[in-house]
DNA sequence: CCCTGTCAAGTCACG
DNA sequence: CGTGACTTGACAGGG
């Protein structure tokens, strides 16, 4: 717990990954269609798709050594709504075990990140309803490729109505209530305007729930912490079962307004995050509009770097 | 084929 | 109470 040692003896080592698209293998993994022209073979033929495209993804970034990676939350459109009453979970069994058999095989290390709209802690109760309702449909993919509990499920907390204290034992009360399936997988991030990391970190104090560091959103809502002083805390929120902590890695866009990702890895940033970081041992997730182009990059950069691993050597 | 309005869900500000 | 901003690509209907 806490810091831990750098490099990968003991089976431990640094992985590096983009979320749910890659622009370069001509296949779309998220693919979805409107509420309105829901139909059974329609979900069937794009879910099809998605999971083809799925494995495509985890394949090519196997042998580019990008060994994490964010599954789409739109694998099984409206899987979660109450239009969509096919048993998805039975009909495509197979392909999910396959897609974690390739997962498992190869060590690679997954997370999912549901929307904004996700609010287990929502004064509605319809809301916090249909919320876990969502929560249940991640868990479920991720239990059906037979991961373990280092799959994990990242949410933003929200459903402060001004009130975040109240906001926060709402949290609290629901979590406690969670069934187990969707507990032992949940892990929450700091968010770039209401949920900073040292608030996080109060509600991990209370639940023992994993605080997933995102670096962007903490220049952006942060309380003037420099990175490793709060990667030291977040980071012992997570325990052995937990794996390795995860990290949400992105810069500014240059040319546009507060709050957009960057186009491009900056390398001599991501070279500079590295070295500041050094003592600690985590997952890197870059949330970078290129996607895998980045990725390589910043593979490239950390080779170098001792906590780093390969494909080759996560292998064996 | 291209163009463009719209899209399951969320909050918040505003009139 | 209703509407638009937030933010984003892409679906899908109309021309």
């Amino acid at each position: 717990m806490g810091q831990r040692g750098i490099g990968y003896l003991g089976g431990r080592a640094v992985k590096i990954g983009y979320p749910c698209i890659n622009w370069s293998i001509g296949c779309k993994g998220d693919r979805t269609f409107r509420l309105r022209n829901y139909s059974e073979d329609r979900l069937i033929s794009t879910v099809r798709n998605n999971l083809d495209c799925l494995l495509k993804m985890l394949r090519f970034n196997v042998t580019h050594d990008i060994l994490f990676f964010r599954i789409t939350s739109d694998l099984i459109p409206f899987a979660s709504h109450s239009v969509c009453e096919f048993h998805w979970q039975g009909y495509f069994r197979k392909e999910l075990e396959e897609i974690g058999g390739f997962i498992q095989g190869n060590r690679i290390r997954i997370s999912m990140h549901p929307d904004q709209f996700v609010l287990i802690n929502a004064e509605d109760n319809g809301i916090v309803e249909r919320s876990i309702e969502e929560l249940q449909y991640h868990a479920e993919v991720l239990d059906l490729m037979r991961l373990d509990e280092t799959a994990k499920i990242q949410i933003h907390i929200g459903g402060v109505y001004k009130d975040k204290g109240k906001s926060m034992k709402r949290f609290i009360a629901t979590y406690e209530g969670l069934d187990e399936v969707i507990a032992r997988r949940l892990v929450i991030e700091n968010d770039d305007t209401r949920y900073t990391a040292q608030d996080c970190l109060r509600l991990s104090a209370d639940t023992g729930i994993p605080v997933l560091f995102d670096t962007f959103h903490h220049q952006l809502n942060g309380s003037g912490e420099g990175v490793p002083e709060i990667l030291a805390p977040t980071s012992s929120t997570w325990r052995d079962t937990d794996g390795l902590p995860m990290v949400d890695y992105s810069t500014q866009n240059r040319n546009n307004r507060k709050g957009r990702h960057a186009e491009s890895i900056d390398s001599e940033e991501f070279a500079e995050f590295l070295e500041a970081t050094k003592p600690f041992d985590f997952d890197i997730m870059l949330e970078i509009k290129d996607k895998e182009r980045s990725a390589s990059k910043a593979i490239e950069l950390a080779s170098r770097d001792a906590r780093f691993i390969t494909a080759s050597k996560a292998h064996a």
